[in-house]
DNA sequence: TTGAAAGCGCTAACAA
DNA sequence: TTGTTAGCGCTTTCAA
């Protein structure tokens, strides 16, 4: 050393207030002078500290995940955490290789926010009594946290604004079955539809892939139907799903919203650049990232030893492609359902976002 | 341990094949049995190897950022590599954060996709001997690798197209003044309406941050311009910037392509959604993250010593943002440019995207 | 206030 | 084919 010590450095670099002002101030000389890095591995290995945490994705490519990612980068680098990025693509090979990946101590904790991903994939990280923090996931005893937003809410106020609006036909275009969001959102869906009286015929539920092109599968089917069975309304799935079915309406030679109400879910920028700009049920993404990571160094801190939750209120964003039923020009006469649709003044409730 | 040895569990482990068939499979069910995890930290002291690269990224908000991410991630996994994700958010303070942190070891090389990032900033790394693979940067002594696409011809495509549809008064909407990237682009936008003979009165160039904000300042610039000077056609930065500039001029009461033709640049996915759907130039996104990896990887196994450079070809994507001068119906009559407007038949090149 | 020394979990060279 | 052993670079008692 330049300096004349050596555990000595690590007071230093570690800043413990034991050092003489002297010394630390050599130290630190020798540091610049060597330009000196100190390896974390080495650290790791004693401390039992990565510094690292893990963010598993279902798919970094959606608008909604990327906003995820930046509230988790935001809040990590505040605290001087590095996250480490698995993108499973929503592939069963790489959420394998991920975990097994994880496991293996190279971070202190788990964010999981994939919520097709099976419970039981999440065995390893469990055995390895990694923390993990789940984000849009039924909290499982892995988990030392739980970050989600209220799926039941998000789908009951946008059938509610449907409703009131007219709109008696209302189909619901859903994600993958495999995911709990979509069992969640299709199971309120049904419970609303049920609670106003509302029919779903035979193709007005279903499942696909949470992407555009999902959305187009999911309209090629339903806006064929006969006038009088279409329905006047979809709720997709999210905005991605949502634009799949706008672009093949356009197609279709359907002009929304007057032959038909779109509702999407996420919220993702790109909702607000359509036109007609996509009314959809927004999730504070970047929130979730945030207070995932926050309750995840809550719990390596120890600070907070009890299982947490949090759940965040999805606010119903209404833009222009929804409308009143028959209350427009463009309409083909094709929208006045079976039943009759006078409007209530049922209040589409725009849930505030409380946490 | 369950089985009798202990470097031995090393070579299983590692799957060196000098093992005997029986001891493998007695350490295989120990390991299965303690549920045990190799330590990660233990390893890289020794190895000097963390498995694990750095990406630095300007902003993954942006899909272009997200579909490059997607790239490295493809293909770190198949190498059974980590990724850990440094999104500086445009924001220096974090710039400097991720630098650090990557210096100390915690990744075997690092791959920059970041053209605002200024080349002292890399200092640190470059002092930590990290290996670094450029991606849409000016290769330096830093790096061993790069793998960028020709921006020259991106914006030589895109004029060409439009002077071939007979604009003659054609802006260019910039990113970062700080951004190489935008640099380029400039230089090439300039250096081709020099060449064509297309005059550049002032705000014909200019710029602004590389989203849809940026677009809008810029449209709100130049779109008020009395008709006989408002360009005819705009190249925006990227698609963002292209997208806040549609916006506008809807709000402006002017028709895309009729009274204004654009072209972004990049290729989101969501170009295509737009309506009408975006002209834009298409970057390989996915593939740029993927070669940077690969040319990471290659120096890392000491296969390439040799610095090196991966230059990919734009192409120019052909949608509905674009139309011939004139040649529509909606015209305010305000697209007759001073000069004469005889298209010529120069061809738009769509460059193939050879490697 | 500082130094000496042990040991974190692992790999690799050497012996057996 | 397997065991022994010496570190990798760091933090952390414990003494000085």
């Amino acid at each position: 050393m330049a300096g004349v010590s050596v555990a000595t450095v690590s007071r230093v670099i570690n800043g413990l207030p034991v050092v003489s002002e002297a010394t630390c101030q050599r130290v630190q000389d020798a540091i610049e002078r060597l330009r000196y890095v100190p390896n974390s591995a080495g650290r790791s290995l004693v401390t039992r500290r990565t510094g690292t945490i893990g963010l598993i994705l279902a798919d970094i490519t959606n608008p909604f995940y990327t906003e995820v990612v930046r509230g988790v980068e935001l809040a990590a680098g505040r605290r001087g955490l590095s996250v480490l990025l698995y993108d499973t693509a929503e592939d069963s090979a790489r959420e394998l290789k991920a975990i097994e990946l994880l496991g293996s101590r190279q971070v202190d904790g788990v964010i999981v926010c994939a919520s097709r991903l099976p419970d039981d994939r999440l065995a390893l990280l469990t055995k390895a009594a990694l923390p993990l923090v789940f984000v849009n996931r039924a909290p499982t005893s892995a988990a030392v946290g739980t970050v989600d937003v209220d799926q039941e809410t998000g789908i009951r106020d946008a059938v509610t604004h449907l409703y009131g609006l007219g709109h008696r036909r209302i189909a619901y275009v859903g994600g993958p079955p495999a995911s709990q969001v979509q069992a969640r959102r299709l199971t309120a869906f049904r419970a609303m539809a049920r609670q106003l009286g509302l029919k779903l015929p035979a193709g007005y539920t279903s499942n696909g892939s949470p992407t555009d092109g999902g959305g187009r599968e999911a309209a090629h089917r339903l806006l064929p139907f006969p006038a009088a069975r279409r329905p006047t309304a979809i709720i997709a799935y999210n905005d991605l799903v949502a634009i799949g079915i706008a672009l093949v309406a356009g197609d279709l030679g359907l002009t929304i919203p007057d032959d038909l109400s779109l509702v999407g879910y996420d919220d993702i920028p790109f909702s607000a650049f359509l036109r007609p700009a996509l009314t959809t049920v927004r999730q504070p993404a970047r929130e979730l990232g945030e207070q995932a990571v926050a309750m995840l160094v809550r719990h390596l801190d120890g600070s907070a030893r009890r299982r947490r939750r949090l759940r965040f209120a999805p606010q119903l964003v209404i833009r222009a492609s929804t409308t009143r039923l028959n209350g427009s020009a463009t309409s083909q006469g094709a929208d006045a359902g079976p039943q009759r649709s006078t409007p209530r003044p049922l209040e589409a409730s725009s849930a505030s976002s409380q946490k």
